[in-house]
DNA sequence: CCTTAGTCCTGCATGC
DNA sequence: TGCATGCAGGACTAAG
């Protein structure tokens, strides 16, 4: 599940390459890609050039040259992936595929189909919803010092309008780092904790961009290049398997309907204080 | 305010 | 071997 790290690498790998491209031609194989009407699109983008690729949260975002000046952005979601090359197995998978001027192309590919791509007018406000990026240590103390809600820190990290980025792997991975039982209520986080999942959640983001993201299953950069960071991972997908820090066996939850990976004794849940 | 269930989809693991 | 079942999961929506 391509999240924060592993979209930041995708973007990095298409931004060289797409840049000055200039699209001839769209074709659609599972129209439902497309968030909206989707001849509109088409219309819209044919014979426009892209002017740069860049990310915010989960979102890869085009942007192209001229006027009106589109935005486009793309949501892999699960098993999403942009491909310069097509490989055999990925043939059957094919949804987009963009034609380029002078006959390159990149091929949205996605088995389950829930990943989409949306076009954005001129002058729209994109991802109104999204939190602010929790790559900066001093902006996450901040979104976690001002939390309310009491609702379990996990099921928070997930929520892209808290901060924008974060999904499932590495919300189990900083809580993990930062010793914190993934039940315990946003509102009740000492400020000693506060502080050091501020620093793990930027920290564990970067780590992950340096290893070019984390492979489970299905994603890949744009060069079909597997990620390193799965040989990293503390806490997530090793249930039973024991702690890299005290050896007890990691334990997996189902929290607000998602998975979650923890320590029992790096991570102990709060008890509240007795009168 | 909050949580849960349903929706979208398919490959894969499991059970008989 | 084959067939049925169910699970996973990000974001969104509807219901409780």
């Amino acid at each position: 599940m391509p999240e924060l790290p592993e979209v930041q690498t995708v973007v990095s790998g298409l931004d060289p390459v797409l840049r000055g491209n200039t699209i001839q031609d769209i074709h659609l194989l599972w129209p439902r890609s497309i968030e909206g009407d989707a001849a509109a699109v088409i219309r819209s983008l044919k014979n426009r050039r892209i002017h740069r690729v860049y990310r915010r949260g989960k979102y890869i975002l085009i942007d192209f040259t001229g006027l009106p000046s589109y935005t486009v952005t793309v949501h892999l979601r699960m098993t999403g992936k942009l491909l310069f090359k097509l490989e055999e197995k990925d043939v059957p998978y094919v949804r987009v595929e963009f034609k380029f001027q002078g006959g390159d192309a990149l091929y949205f590919v996605d088995i389950r189909k829930f990943g989409r791509i949306k076009l954005w007018q001129p002058g729209e406000t994109l991802l109104p919803c999204l939190g602010p990026e929790p790559l900066d240590e001093s902006t996450v103390y901040c979104v976690l010092s001002g939390l309310k809600t009491g609702r379990a820190i996990k099921t928070v990290l997930l929520d892209q309008r808290v901060l924008a980025g974060i999904g499932n792997i590495y919300a189990d991975e900083a809580l993990h780092l930062a010793g914190i039982h993934p039940l315990t209520p946003a509102n009740t986080m000492p400020e000693s904790k506060q502080r050091i999942l501020g620093c793990t959640i930027p920290r564990i983001l970067k780590e992950a961009i340096d290893h070019k993201g984390t492979t489970l299953s299905d994603y890949v950069t744009p060069d079909n290049r597997r990620g390193e960071h799965q040989e990293y991972l503390y806490v997530y997908g090793r249930e039973g398997d024991t702690c890299k820090g005290c050896a007890t066996p990691i334990v997996r939850l189902c929290i607000n309907g998602r998975s979650s990976h923890f320590c029992p004794e790096c991570q102990p849940s709060i008890t509240l204080p007795k009168d």
